[in-house]
DNA sequence: CGACGATTTGAAATCAGTCAAGAGCAGTGG
DNA sequence: CCACTGCTCTTGACTGATTTCAAATCGTCG
């Protein structure tokens, strides 16, 4: 319960959802951990695993993927600062993705046990973890239509536009100014695209005045008319609940 | 309690997940529902709703979607019975994606806040329920990658065995030899692909003679070999805790 | 400086989409 | 009973967005 406990981003980040209890507060910020750091690169989860610990993400980016058999990667998802990374593969028990980091990292190791005692003991706790997921699933669809239905700009707009909105929810800074954490190849595994058309079209947006870039700085200069390219509504991100309301 | 419940399917399709005691049961089958027929492209949830039931598909096939600001329609998943089609809506409150009835259906409509309630009240059927959640994630990630990362072919061989595969596990039948509930342009939503090419890739598949087809009928004459240029695993179905295992 | 990864650019190749039209089949109504 | 209507499926020809291949440039870091 010490105000500078690790975890208090996930109680932040779980409290979105669902109003928790002083009960379940501490019971929250007393799950045991280990805080570690990590490179980019480096694995959290492996396909294949069995997850014997659950991992808060403290500072930095991570991603899910998956690679096919032809040797083509997808990424499914980005995350940052608050969220718990590794839900969906350690209650499940057997990882069918990896979790990989971006960029250098802080984790909050929890025992995947510590997390199912806990839910079992605090209704309330499993349900917002619950939400968690469910919000992470709503991100999934959201990216099989980009990715099916959507050309290379709505594509690119639309990542851009969620990765910024994201930002600011999570207290990261400026929605209109910021650090991409990826290469343009990991944006293509998060795009389906070639890294050589991702390069066009970002080029082509800047050439249109709705970005700006230098190395991986972003700045969007009309997010309203890149979220109309990227044919962007944030609703699927279910972030009613916040102070803010709908697209900033 | 009666035998002929019709939420029966429900409870076995929950049972996979997390074995239950007999009070759990007991709720589940006790829960209010209402059961009604709907017919092909009857809407069960539309985007924007704000659902008041939760519904269990009790025979028939349904298909969550969504459409793109530029007319494309990405269809996410197919359900068949025993699944209950709407825990993402219901719970998170707001429907962020279509869910609509591929053939003639019936399905329970239980009132949603019968299911906080009792996920409230029994922690193990939360958490059977949060896996069924999960598992659906598990299924919206395959078909990112489905759709981003494998060509036509891989593409409509992957979609065949899956389908294939979980007809086969809701017990509905030989999964050599169905009835595709769907028409080539509803196959083109699932794969982002247009009808055209969904036409051209099924016949080159027959022509390749691994499978066979009449009308909607369709026969995998070898499902090994399918699976191979799909790119099929079963493991994110995460069907580990059933009787059979693996691929069949 | 050298080296390696990331970005950028051009040209050629290709998979899949679009357009257009015909065929098959089922249901409807005269 | 048959013509009519409306889907769904099929096929061919053409188009086009994106990929692939190849090579140059840029930047950073030891």
């Amino acid at each position: 319960m010490s105000e500078a406990s690790p975890l208090l981003p996930m109680l932040q980040k779980l409290s979105l959802w669902v109003s928790l209890g002083l009960r379940e507060q501490q019971a929250l910020l007393a799950l045991p951990h280990t805080v570690r750091s990590m490179r980019p690169h480096d694995f959290i989860v492996r396909e294949d695993d069995r997850p014997v610990h659950c991992c808060l993400l403290l500072s930095g980016f991570v991603v899910r993927h998956k690679v096919a058999g032809n040797g083509g990667r997808q990424i499914f998802s980005i995350h940052m600062k608050g969220e718990i990374v590794d839900l969906h593969n350690s209650i499940l028990r057997r990882a069918d993705h990896h979790v990989q980091a971006l960029t250098a990292i802080d984790v909050a190791f929890i025992p995947a046990q510590a997390i199912r005692d806990i839910v079992a003991a605090y209704p309330l706790i499993g349900q917002a973890m619950w939400y968690e997921t469910l919000v992470d699933a709503a991100i999934f669809r959201e990216w099989t239509l980009n990715v099916g239905r959507r050309d290379s700009r709505a594509r690119m707009a639309h990542l851009l536009c969620e990765f910024a909105l994201r930002l600011k929810v999570a207290g990261l800074g400026d929605h209109a100014h910021f650090q991409l954490p990826m290469t343009q190849e990991q944006l293509s595994d998060a795009l389906a695209l070639s890294v050589v058309h991702v390069n066009r079209t970002l080029k082509a947006l800047e050439a249109d005045g709705v970005i700006r870039r230098s190395k991986r700085e972003l700045q969007i200069i009309d997010f309203d008319h890149l979220a109309r390219i990227g044919d962007f509504d944030s609703r699927y991100l279910h972030l009613d609940r916040l102070a803010g309301g709908q697209v900033p």
